[in-house]
DNA sequence: TTCTTCTTCCCCCGAAATAGGGAGGCACCG
DNA sequence: CGGTGCCTCCCTATTTCGGGGGAAGAAGAA
């Protein structure tokens, strides 16, 4: 642990990578770069886990999975929240779930020690990269010290290749919107009324609606809120 | 321009930044150090700018902010579907919008060149690190290929800054949802009806009007449209 | 020039959402 | 054990929204 680490070369190995495995190769590349127990890289989403890639053994990925950890581990839910990376020490622990998937985490063969980075990505897209590790709480933070700039680099790759993997976040779906639509659901999306917009904007109740239908047309909504949701999520309007 | 940057020192110095004059020193560092015209960071919200420090001048900013380029920038319409950083050559200018715009940067001052990077927080929080200059592509082309990865981490860095200093960002802050709620806004932000959701989730359309009722009230919203487009920007629900 | 898009205005009516009440059961935390 | 939050169900009004029409001038693109 400590070494240094050839991060150029990961990172271009990481660029040229083009499916999954090789995202998972290098994981293990990495782990062994920095002497470290475990690395993983894993996209957290409503859906469950779309990509996940690390060197935690199958068995706990699985348990992880099947327990439904998503939602309550504590690592994700403090990353959610946070923009700095997160050293494992400095979340809740407190709660009774959280202590029986310590437990049960150290059963499986997870390190004591832990640094989550979390990292977004457009369309509300989450991930976490982490580095684990068993180890003093001493030596580990200077590890994370020491090498926080390169996993900070490290986590924003592979969450560049992921999103690649990911056909469906891609920016091709572009739709674009008059002013005054963008101007029509921009206030429905701040809580306006019909109303309270026709009348912000100056126009007819009615004439509002013809662009609210307009919009719904082209971004192929059901409703208004469709509308706005859509809209939203292809940043063509902003709250 | 391509010289050699003391990263290590600049990051050290906007760690122990406390202030947002701080902030607007380190860009004019930064510009120096890597020898181009302008550094930006700023924060994107419909709020208008929030946070935003930079060397470009004062003028133009006054004048963006007063157009309301927020909204049409292509800039930020581009970044806002990326993750990657972007260079501006890669964005849609063939609007009439950004080529109004266009026209009125470069009469500012603004360089023909330009790469920023997008960075989002907790929250749906965006800000966009700018780096811009006037040059010729191929020049261009080589600053930024030898220079990504710092200005990801100086990125990453402001981004940390601007959010220690806007206090409702903390993590704290973040509002949380049942799971009931989650479902019902979420289905609700995909286009169904009231009564579709119910049925989807097997429960009455009178206790689904509870969680929604609950959500906007949990989300300050002041009607169902509302509470998407904050649970939404929020990152509490995903489309 | 012609054609499309944007902008603005108007009608009616049925369907859907909102607002205001109330009530019981279950699980968890201190 | 009592509080809190979550999940479930029910009522009645009123307001708002959605879809069905149609129409006209202005600006910009082909």
């Amino acid at each position: 642990m400590g070494k240094k680490v050839d991060l150029d070369g990961i990172l271009e190995d990481l660029d040229a990578t083009t499916t999954l495995d090789g995202l998972q190769e290098i994981t293990e590349r990495v782990r062994d770069a920095f002497g470290v127990d475990h690395i993983v890289y894993h996209w957290v989403d409503s859906a469950g886990e779309q990509y996940g890639c690390g060197t935690y053994d199958d068995s706990w990925v699985q348990h992880y999975l099947e327990q439904g950890y998503l939602r309550t581990d504590p690592v994700i839910i403090g990353c959610y929240q946070r923009f700095h990376p997160v050293d494992w020490k400095r979340l809740d622990w407190s709660t009774k779930s959280a202590r029986i998937f310590l437990k049960d985490a150290l059963a499986h063969g997870v390190g004591n020690q832990g640094y989550s980075i979390p990292i977004r990505g457009p369309n509300g897209q989450f991930a976490l990269f982490t580095v684990n590790h068993n180890c003093e709480d001493e030596e580990w933070a200077e590890f994370t010290e020491n090498h926080s700039r390169e996993l900070i680099l490290m986590a924003h790759y592979f969450n560049r290749k992921a999103l690649e993997f990911e056909p469906d976040r891609g920016p091709e779906k572009a739709q674009t919107l008059s002013p005054r639509e963008i101007d029509a659901l921009t206030l429905l999306a701040i809580g306006y009324s019909r109303a309270q917009v026709a009348q912000t904007l100056s126009i007819s109740e009615h004439t509002l609606r013809v662009y609210i239908e307009s919009a719904r047309f082209k971004l192929g909504a059901l409703n208004t809120t469709h509308a706005i949701a859509r809209a939203l999520s292809c940043g063509l309007i902003v709250v």
